[in-house]
DNA sequence: GTGAAAGCGCTAACAA
DNA sequence: TTGTTAGCGCTTTCAC
């Protein structure tokens, strides 16, 4: 690389100090409107680029936020990360992203890369391993701000953003009993996980307010989201007592893989079994337009998620709000 | 943020040199082997970190490489990124992305951007508008290495990564013909792209080579990828004479529109429309399980694309190869 | 309104 | 093997 230009080559050229010059570019008040003009227009001449790590290193302060993602490929976190990237843009951030690969030993790295790279703060969403928080505590220590998102960790004490899933999972089941469905299931994901947690007793208590025998309710757990979801789906269409005739699923690629199991077993959807979940692929409405869902607001997620880093970053303001986005039912009938 | 431990604590309280601490960390050989545990010693005790911003501007050399990219959200793209960051990883860089959300001017901001935080290399996939290269250039005085990968400029001249367009659509289109269908459409997206360009070349050529009549061939041009195909497809199948009897199309998302297309008119995949695609989203299988498709290795080509980076990063080459690599031909029977 | 000087945390000659 | 020194490019007191 080329030796870049300084504010030195500007000082020089134009025969004053680096201070001044430092001032002109980033509009300091006090300096004199004509150096100012000058300074600015030798910079724009020279193709002059400040060199953000050296501004960083002497502000003590970086101009990076650093995001740490389960996966990329999986159109919620991709929506997230769209509304971060925006918010972080805007606010003069840029935005450094590691992917954890549900892999918890690289989360742990990746928060220490990060640490090391000085980030103004981190958001993340959790592995579905996490389990131990230690990395967690780690930065509070460091007092590093972080703001978790979606996949987070009710054991520790910071910002945190998710949508209602409680409620969307009650309002969704509600929906399927309205309907008349007798036999509702449930195709869940590891319990141990707040958010599908939250969804499954938010499916439990939409039945029992209904006055169906929780007792009956067939759920399947699968650890691994979408690599489970056939066989369990299997599971419950070939050996359910009595066959389910509707299925919840807890997210977008559990319900493909249940649909693709229900036709692969001769089934139609929805009139012998109906299918809803929770999802945010936009390939949704052509997978199957009759697939009803809670959407989640996936980018609406990332953007708060960022904004609640940015607040704090600027204000040290010590609170940990934990933020509750509404989901939205959509109704897809049967075409 | 919290006071953190620099080389300098870890010094004074091992009373030596903050070189000789430096070096210790390092693994450098010539340090005293006892010095050497006794520093990773302290640092582990005190969690140190080191601040690669500090690193990297005294060696005026930085562990970043910026990624700048249309669109996260596009299976293509988010896959291209976990090889990158894969790759990236491996050999010790972390990765700094971007969003140019198909705006030109977001790249050229983009492209200063990471030139402001000294990355050490670029990779990049052009938008459909980038028409203009000069920010490229600009890349090219500052002597910053970068990639671009899948939608690449032929008009600059750097290492480029894209797969074989022209083979993939010949041998595609070839399928189409051997299997009989007279009348082959072609949804396209905007022509000045090489990489659309290239698909419909290998069309034509195929068609032109099995001695079909070029100039009866009915081509759509699909400005904006995904908005424009449902109208386009309704177009060549309402109005074509004669209408099509298959299809094919750039990429997933437009054949995801034409298959809705279809079925919306009451047609059928494929006794009355066959229907093909290049395509990236896994959500194919689910989609249309009948979709015969060649498939992107947008993985390897993200991979392959780091790779190349990284090798001119440490080898200063000045070669500029343009790699090709091979598509996938998945033939999927009707159900 | 401008300049001089110190320093951010680290690296890398050059000495010792 | 270790220490000394001089930066990297920028910001920021504190004088003038």
């Amino acid at each position: 690389m080329r030796k870049p230009i300084t504010i030195s080559d500007i000082a020089i050229k134009l025969n004053i100090s680096k201070s001044t010059v430092s001032r002109a570019l980033k509009d300091h008040p006090d300096v004199n409107p004509a150096t100012k003009k000058k300074v600015k227009a030798l910079a724009e001449a020279l193709d002059y680029e400040p060199n953000l790590l050296a501004a960083s290193l002497a502000k003590k302060q970086s101009s990076l936020i650093g995001v740490i993602l389960p996966e990329f490929n999986r159109a919620f976190f991709s929506n997230a990360l769209e509304g971060i990237q925006e918010v972080a843009r805007r606010n003069g951030y840029s935005v450094i992203i590691c992917q954890s690969n549900e892999d918890f030993e690289l989360e742990v790295l990746n928060t220490r890369m990060l640490a090391s790279n000085k980030v103004a703060g981190i958001l993340m969403s959790l592995t579905l391993q996490t389990a131990d928080f230690r990395h967690l505590e780690r930065l509070q220590e460091k007092e590093i701000p972080f703001v978790l998102f979606d996949r987070v960790a009710e054991q520790i004490d910071c910002p945190k953003v998710t949508v209602d899933d409680f409620q969307g999972a009650y309002q969704i089941t509600q929906h399927l009993i309205s309907k008349g469905y007798q036999n509702i299931a449930h195709l869940s994901g590891p319990l141990n996980l707040s958010i599908c947690k939250n969804r499954y007793n938010g499916f439990m208590a939409a039945l029992s307010d209904a006055g169906r025998d929780i007792a009956k309710a067939q759920v399947y757990e699968c650890e691994h989201l979408k690599e489970d979801a056939y066989a369990s789906a299997k599971k419950l269409l070939q050996l359910g007592v009595p066959r389910p005739d509707a299925i919840f699923c807890v997210s977008d690629y559990v319900a493909f893989e249940a649909m693709r199991c229900i036709q692969d077993l001769g089934l139609r959807i929805p009139e012998d079994v109906a299918l809803v979940g929770f999802t945010n692929d936009p390939a949704t409405e052509y997978v199957t337009p009759r697939l009803t869902t809670m959407e989640q607001p996936a980018r609406k997620i990332g953007e708060t998620a960022c904004e609640m880093l940015v607040k704090s970053l600027k204000e040290e303001s010590d609170e940990h709000p934990h933020v509750i986005l509404p989901t939205t039912f959509i109704e897809r009938s049967s075409s």
